[in-house]
DNA sequence: TGGCTGATTGTGAACGTTCACAGCGCACCG
DNA sequence: CGGTGCGCTGTGAACGTTCACAATCAGCCA
């Protein structure tokens, strides 16, 4: 309760002025050991701390050494372990990390990253909205640094971390296609997110080029979250021609997927691995991308931006990787989820498991 | 590039006094509509944004608005849970949120606090490690508020959210006993963790009530992440005498069992729910605890205290939940693989899951 | 002895904002 | 018509720190 003590109170405690302090609690050079003994008896007799605030600013160098980061929805695996990886290269470098959820809603996007710069944050690692982009222009005008990351932001000329969604989803069509699949349903999120355009453009295109078209009744868009996904799959296969594939298009409309049972009936590939995915009767084949890699590729782009790097920005395409696990099966081996139960049952399972599992080392 | 504008500029732009374009900003009342107009003409023009450090720093009310979140791991699905219901709470109050994890590293937790405090957060939320705390007293008594979420810190007078760890391990063992089980195993992370030493205490509790000895060979402590459990729990299994039942102290810990294929050889009951743990085969039967709500009322409590609440400690002890999907299963009816999945290809895997998911209600 | 050097310490202003208070003009009321 | 009050605006100081520079002192060499 009692006020804290500021610089004045340890000069004044320590018999020295302001400056004698000041130096000593920067370490800087110049005092003399007897003196500097002193001033530090007296910080710890007191119990000072230095205020970080009042010191940034006055300093020369206006920098706050705190970055913010913004993601869709910090409770989502695939975010957290990009948030973890962003954090620790930020700690790395003694920088703090603001923190803040979107939901993917404009309006929050622009109340965080608006406090955020008012806080001067050095520089910002965006998991962008699809919301309008002005803003931004006017807090990258005033120095503050922004880079992408897992989508671009449309419009926004800044450096940008992700990965070749279309090409992966391309691969996880192919993959049902070879497997004889005809009837591939797609399922995603809501088309404003930039990786959900791509991933079904991927798939438009590897149907487009196996002479197939787009048969709308087996797409949905718009799926936010697990349940929406379960309910929306759930709707599909009831319906009277249900398809024999499905390709998901995030890990909530994977695991709603899952839990819709869908993957004991239908061909399943998901976009975005997922913890136990291995597990499952039947393991999931998956198009894999690394969320710590993506985190630490953006912090670390970021940082050389604040460090004075002014390159026209960049674009840095990750790698996806294909996880086959067995879902992709082939039409009509599906049709029956005992069957497919029996096949796991025999020891393919494991043998299945054991080759995604040195596909997914490091993590 | 530019430097960013300051109220001088505003104020010298619409030709008027700084504190009139302070009491604009604010928006404060007593301005004259058209001088007000004046003012928000030139901070369009400037693209002027409040330093809300500078604020914070000559405000009478001594709040930067700003809470600390100090975590082991956000990476970890449990934590990343908790911070995001922290973050929520934070923005509906107009704080920000700093993030940091810990590894359950007392120096770096240390360093985190540390940096918060000498950044002013109003208060914290803490999910301590075991280390020292000595150096938090200092920082409560310059006013930073503490409340600690998921393990009390010993010694720190502070309010605790936790849930009743003792009690939950024990009704998770005794359900194994119910079911025939006497050799059962745990294994489970450090025990310099608070949670770990009561779900462990818990777990010798029920054993005793059961006359049962504690059989050193079938306890592993110390295992940090699924790989170190998944390898631990691969030596049980390969024991002259093996345990017929599990019980992991931790969700990773219970991955590292699902990963090492424990749940098709054992019965199997882990603390923590965790996604997908009613899609396996054999479903896994959790002792659940809700960490958004740990998280919540973490910081509801939080915000209370910094708004003056200044009563005794308080301690609050959250529900768990047992979630019983069928893996705690009777003596010898684990003893293959094969069986089990028998009996899921039968449909008995569809019912329980139904049951399970009833249990699960509410996210 | 005088002045120069280097080490140590102190002084005043400044960072961008808000607080406390004072000043101005105008209308209103007795 | 003078006082009072109110609405609006400005002034100077302050928050806790660092910057730029000045001051002091001892030692040392010529």
């Amino acid at each position: 309760m009692a006020e804290r003590p500021t610089m004045k109170d340890v000069a004044r405690a320590a018999g020295v002025s302001l400056m004698t302090v000041s130096r000593v609690v920067a370490g800087e050079a110049g005092v003399a050991p007897q003196t500097a003994a002193r001033v530090e008896e007296a910080i710890r007799t007191l119990g000072y701390q230095r205020n970080d605030i009042a010191r940034n600013l006055r300093r020369k160098a206006q920098d706050s050494r705190t970055i913010g980061l913004v993601v869709d929805d910090l409770a989502n695996p695939f975010f957290s372990a990009l948030a973890r990886s962003v954090e620790d290269e930020a700690y790395r470098r003694g920088f703090l990390v603001l923190v803040g959820s979107t939901n993917d809603d404009p309006r929050r996007e622009r109340d965080v990253v608006s406090a955020f710069c008012a806080r001067q944050v050095d520089g910002l690692v965006l998991v962008p909205t699809g919301g309008n982009r002005a803003f931004f222009r006017a807090q990258m005008a005033r120095g503050v640094k922004v880079v992408c990351v897992d989508r671009p932001a449309a419009g926004l000329p800044v450096d940008c971390v992700a990965v070749d969604n279309r090409a992966g989803a391309g691969t996880a069509v192919r993959h049902l296609l070879v497997h004889g699949h005809r009837r591939i349903a797609y399922l995603g999120d809501r088309q404003e997110i930039w990786t959900q355009r791509e991933r079904f453009a991927g798939y438009e295109e590897a149907l487009a080029a196996a002479g197939l078209a787009v048969d709308t009744a087996l797409v949905r868009h718009g799926l936010r979250g697990h349940q929406e996904a379960a309910a929306a799959i759930g709707e599909l296969m009831a319906s009277s021609a249900p398809p024999t594939a499905l390709f998901s298009g995030n890990d909530l409309v994977t695991l709603g997927a899952v839990e819709a049972g869908a993957s004991r009936r239908f061909a399943l590939v998901g976009f975005d691995d997922f913890l136990l995915a291995d597990k499952l009767n039947p393991p999931v084949s998956v198009v894999s991308q690394d969320p710590a890699a993506l985190g630490r590729t953006a912090a670390q782009l970021l940082f050389g931006r604040i460090d004075g790097d002014d390159a026209a920005p960049r674009s840095v395409v990750l790698e996806t990787r294909f996880v086959d696990r067995g879902s992709g099966g082939k039409v009509g081996e599906m049709a029956e989820a005992a069957k497919v139960v029996e096949v796991a049952g025999t020891g393919k399972v494991a043998e299945v498991a054991e080759l995604a599992g040195t596909g997914e080392a490091g993590e």
